[in-house]
DNA sequence: TATGAATGAGTGTTCATTCAT
DNA sequence: GATGAATGAACACTCATTCAT
């Protein structure tokens, strides 16, 4: 069952999508500048024209790409989930999604991270839809643990930054490396642990 | 001193240097993409022609200015004139230097950083150039200390990229969240300060 | 009355109005090629492909307009009803209306104009369905005042262009200099009996 | 003789003039939005960059045409020769030479007629470019007639511009009928003559 | 008959690169 | 070696027209 103009709804919802799909595809396979719209026509299985018919232009595509692929979800659900296992499990799990998220879409992720550092239009985008929610969840989180008198006293602010820098600069240099790297193809759960490790007891030796 | 050919030489390398300087400077204002050869050569002071006469061309301008500009050299110098004053202090100054140096050349670090990511054979470039040598004075030293016993034993290559990284995932989620995030004009001092703390220490408190 | 084919017929009809005068409006607001169907179907109130049931295409909405909107009826009327009043007050009225029609709808007929001067084949429709009607009315008026001996012996075919073609410049001037111009704002019937006044007793004064 | 410099401006001189001829020419045969810009290219026999490189884009060369072609020179010229051969001779002279002139240039006359009225800008430039200084002579002309003696008191800001109407509606009706029409082919020099009479002495018969 | 999404040929414009001076 | 005018391939975007529903 489905109206005429739900169908016409779910039709137009389906090519948005197609679309985005195929913008995303070829922006990370050629990059921004070197995709064509015939290309991206191509790969979605339409005309060029028809692009127009669903977003602005190019550039557009772009916007839409940030605002609807780096979805925040899953981390955030992660996060809420939490600590029913213990700082260590958790931290090594939230590190471990974000590997193996990272690793799974390296030319998505860091096409879209490029585009973030070249244009202070999209900086203003993702700081506020993605960055932020996530930040703020992980300062509170910093700040209970503080408070229980588990972790140091910290700065949240300052450390949330860092614990997220990590990540994303870490599969940074995992990509420039590439295939030749150490971490590329190493084990995920393994190194996961060992960054929570670092997190949680630092470099230091500790005094028996 | 200076025969005829001396003096050319130098003129030589001087509209080099001229060029690349041009060419850095219109690339972190307005991307690879959007800088045109006219504008290097107006910034440059130069004809456009005359670029050609030093370089193959605009891709060869970004290769170049890979290879000239982003040196290891001063860090690689800190690297080396260690440890005389102890591993927290050592540790803070090595950070505190890659965020003044990372503050202060923002734009034209993350306009390099993203090209990198951009092109296979920059990746390749900077990998061996750059990154490697840095990695493994690092990886060196987190060695020795472990060995000496100041350090847990830890996973050096893991530990070393998680250090790279989470400097240079700070300084572009800093980026991103430009004037209005909490790190933007923190002092520089204490920022480094508290990232070389969670990096000895831990997050986790210490029983007593 | 009003069996199922007339009221189909009246819906019809209707319906190709609504467009043309949609069509019109448009044109004369953006030009020819500036306005798109899109444009015209929402003018109009009706879908796109619903124009195409009804014309052709684009361009034959141009000729229909032409064919359409470009009566001569009233004017051919009023030179019909004639010459009850005098020449001079016969005159001043014709002018007057052509005044009043020119300055009433200036965009429209100056965008119709325009594309008959740009189109071989509009020009020959409008030569054929508009002009000529009205020059052969106005020769034979002038014919008949010559023969009346009201009238200097003149060639007739001469002089009715000439006089008509002072309508139509005079208008084309008056809205090229816009509103600035002294005619713009001028009283319509004092304008006219000058003209009029021109036009019987030219420039030259005459011997008492 | 002619230094490097000279030379150099001699060359920009005439490519700007080719290529503005050639769009001209391309304009008036194909009107201004049919014409491409490689159109305009191959008649010029330059690559289609090299035009961007002297204008600034296809609506410039439009403007350009207007402010470059449409001198009003030799007709203020003979405007100013005047009166040395009595009225009627003069007035004769001038429309002969409007006639000769708009006869000679029919399609690049009103192909830019036509897009002066379809275009704002360009209006107000006809305007004080070209009109303006044509009508203020004629008005002049007429009212140092008139304070002669010579012709009778008449508005000359009216009559100059039903005489200027007179002209270029005249020639817009004999374009409108093209080969067909009794003007097209008729004597020039005695059509100009039939339409001094009508200007000086009107149609009205002079009682004696 | 009415609809409006899909189409794709066609356009103005840009810009890296060349080469005659 | 230095110059900068000329080049033309390449691209984003538009819009008249079609046709399945």
């Amino acid at each position: 069952m489905g109206t005429r103009v739900e169908r016409k709804e779910r039709i137009t919802e389906q090519r948005t999508r197609q679309i985005l799909d195929a913008a995303l595809s070829v922006f990370s396979r050629k990059g921004y500048g070197e995709a064509t719209m015939p290309d991206i026509a191509r790969e979605a299985g339409v005309a060029v024209g028809t692009i127009y018919n669903y977003y602005e232009g190019k550039r557009e595509l772009l916007v839409s790409l940030l605002a609807s692929y780096v979805s925040t979800q899953p981390f955030v659900r992660l996060l809420e989930r939490t600590l029913e296992t213990g700082d260590r499990a958790f931290i090594a799990a939230v590190i471990k999604e974000r590997l193996d998220f990272g690793f799974g879409n390296m030319d998505r992720f860091f096409f879209l991270m490029s585009e973030v550092q070249r244009d202070p239009e999209l900086r203003r985008l993702y700081a506020q839809e993605v960055l932020w929610p996530v930040l703020v969840l992980l300062e509170k989180y910093l700040e209970s643990r503080v408070t229980a008198g588990s972790f140091r006293p910290v700065d949240a602010g300052l450390v949330a930054r860092a614990m997220g820098g990590m990540m994303i600069g870490f599969l940074a240099l995992c990509r420039i490396e590439g295939a030749d790297g150490p971490c590329w193809d190493a084990p995920r759960g393994e190194m996961a642990a060992k960054m929570a490790d670092l997190l949680l007891l630092g470099l230091q030796a500790r005094d028996p």
